[in-house]
DNA sequence: CGGTCATTTGAGCGCACTCAATACTCGTGG
DNA sequence: CCACGAGTATTGAGTGCGCTCAAATGACCG
C-alpha cells in the first residue's frame, strides 16, 4: 500500500477556477451531451469499464451493493466532476441520477491518449486522485468513530458549503438526495437520519422546510456538534504545533 | 470530486514483483538507512511534509487522532510500501512503527525530479494511488454496514494473505499489531475484538496462539463469516452479470 | 382528489460500548 | 532460574445508541 498525503483544498479550487478552460472537462468537449433522468443507472458496479463520464449538470450517487442487498453510498458527484477515471477493468460501483443529469463520455482510450499531450492536466489528474483519497479517509475517520449526530452535522455542513459555493442562499443547504441515499452515506438508517435532523430542527439548529433543502439557523451549533470539521481543521495549517497528545 | 476505479491487483503485482529493480523504491537507494524501534513515531499529523518514506524491514501504522483522544488507524504499511506521497505542505496523518522499522527517506523535491524523468515510475506511482483509493473504499463499505464479526474475519483474512505471501507458514496468520490498534482499524473497541476472537476460537475457526499470531483451523468458515470477500469477488472479474439487484 | 412514494414517529430490542476486575505475557533484575 | 512489575489481553456485568419492525403522516404528481 500507499499512503498518501495531499494538497486538497489549494488545488481543488484551482481546478475549480480554471474548469472550462485548462480543466479535464475539456478533453470531453467534442462529446455529445448525454442525458439521465432521477433513477437512471449511467453505469453498474461491474460493467466493463470502457468509458469516463464528465457530469455537465445535476448530481449523480455512486453506490456499491453488498450482496445481501445492503448499500453504500461512497459520495455524491455534481457539475464539472468526472467519473469512472479507472486502469480497472470493470467499475467497482455503479454511478446512478439522483436528479436530470446531463453528462458527456468518452473512451478511456482516448482520454488516455489526450492526456499524454496534456502535462498540465496530468497534474490536475493526480490531484484529483489526491483529492479523493483525502476524502476517503475523513469518511474513515467519520464512520470509524462518530455517532449518528456528529455524522449528520458533518454532512449537513459539507453539504452548506457546496451549496453556497454553487450560488444557493445563504444558510440555506440544497439536498438533491433523499434521506435514504443520506444514511447509506453516513452508515446510518434512514430513520435514525430522520430523528437527528428532527432533533436538530426541535433544538432550533435548522428549520427542515421542504424535502430538499433545510435552513440552518445556528451555524456554530452545527459545528460543534460535528466534532472537529474535518474541513475547517485541515485547510489553513500553516503553523506548526496541532492537537494532539503524547 | 473525482471518482476512480482502479486496475489493483494486476498493477499490484506487477510492482511487487518488479520492485527492487524498477520500482518507486529504486528512488530512495541512495539514501541511508534509518531506524526506529516500537512505538517511535516516524512522523506527526501536522508536520511539515518534507520527505517520502520508503520501509525497508517492519511494520507501521498509519493514524489520525481526533481531538478529544479517538484515535483512527487508516492503514498498516510493511516492506517495500511508500509513505508520504503528498502535494500538501502538512502530512495528514502520523506513521508510527509497530516493530523494529528500517527505512529511507527522500525529499519531495527530489522525489518528483527524479520522476519526472521515469514515465514508468509515473505509472506505477498512478497505479499504487489508484489502489489505495479502492482500499479506502473497501474500508468505508466495511466501517459502514459490516457486524463486529464480519469486520474481523475479513481483517484476519486480508491478513491471512499478507502472512502467508511474506512467506510465513500457512494458515498462520502473523499480527505485529496490538488488539487495540486492530480496534481502531475496525472501528472497534478492544474488548469487542478480544471477545469476537475468543468466540471464534471456541468455534474451532481459529485457535489463538501467542499474542502476534493465530492459526487458522476452518478457512472456509471465515470466507463466510467475512460477508463477501472483497478481494476474491473484485479480483478476477472477466465476465459479466454480477450480484446486483435492479 | 386519489395514489404512490418519501418521511416521520413510536415501541421495543440487541449489538457493541463502558466500566471494572482478573489473567496472561514478557522483559528485567534479584 | 524465579520473582516481580508493567503493559496487554481476556472476561464479566450492565447500559444505551442506533437498529428493526410497524404504523401514521406528509409531499408530490397525474
Amino acid at each position: 500500500m500507499l499512503a498518501s498525503n495531499f494538497n486538497v483544498r489549494p488545488l481543488f479550487e484551482e481546478t475549480a477556477a480554471i474548469n472550462g478552460r485548462c480543466g479535464l472537462g475539456t478533453l470531453f468537449e467534442q462529446s455529445s451531451l448525454e442525458h439521465a433522468t432521477a433513477g437512471e443507472i449511467v453505469f453498474f458496479e461491474g460493467d466493463r469499464a470502457l468509458h469516463l463520464f464528465a457530469i455537465r449538470s445535476g448530481n449523480l450517487r455512486i453506490c456499491r451493493q453488498l450482496h445481501d442487498g445492503r448499500r453504500v453510498i461512497t459520495g455524491f458527484l455534481t457539475k464539472n466532476d468526472i467519473v469512472g477515471v479507472s486502469f480497472k477493468n470493470r467499475y467497482l460501483y455503479s454511478a446512478e441520477a439522483l436528479d436530470d443529469v446531463s453528462f458527456q463520455r468518452q473512451t478511456k482510450g482516448a482520454f488516455e491518449k489526450q492526456l499524454l499531450a496534456r502535462p498540465d492536466l496530468r497534474r490536475v489528474l493526480l490531484s484529483q486522485l489526491c483529492d479523493e483519497v483525502a476524502t476517503a479517509q475523513d469518511q474513515m475517520v467519520l464512520l470509524a468513530c462518530r455517532s449518528a449526530e456528529e455524522r449528520l452535522c458533518s454532512f449537513l455542513l459539507e453539504r452548506l458549503h457546496k451549496s453556497m459555493a454553487q450560488g444557493f442562499e445563504p444558510n440555506v443547504i440544497n439536498l438533491p438526495m433523499t434521506r435514504l441515499d443520506i444514511a447509506d452515506y453516513l452508515g446510518l438508517t434512514i430513520e435514525t437520519v430522520s430523528r437527528t435532523i428532527t432533533k436538530l430542527a426541535g433544538q432550533g439548529i435548522l428549520s427542515a422546510g421542504r424535502r430538499h433543502s433545510i435552513l440552518v439557523l445556528k451555524k456554530a451549533a452545527l459545528v460543534q456538534r460535528a466534532g472537529e470539521d474535518d474541513a475547517t481543521c485541515n485547510d489553513g495549517l500553516d503553523d506548526a504545533t496541532r492537537y494532539y497528545r503524547h
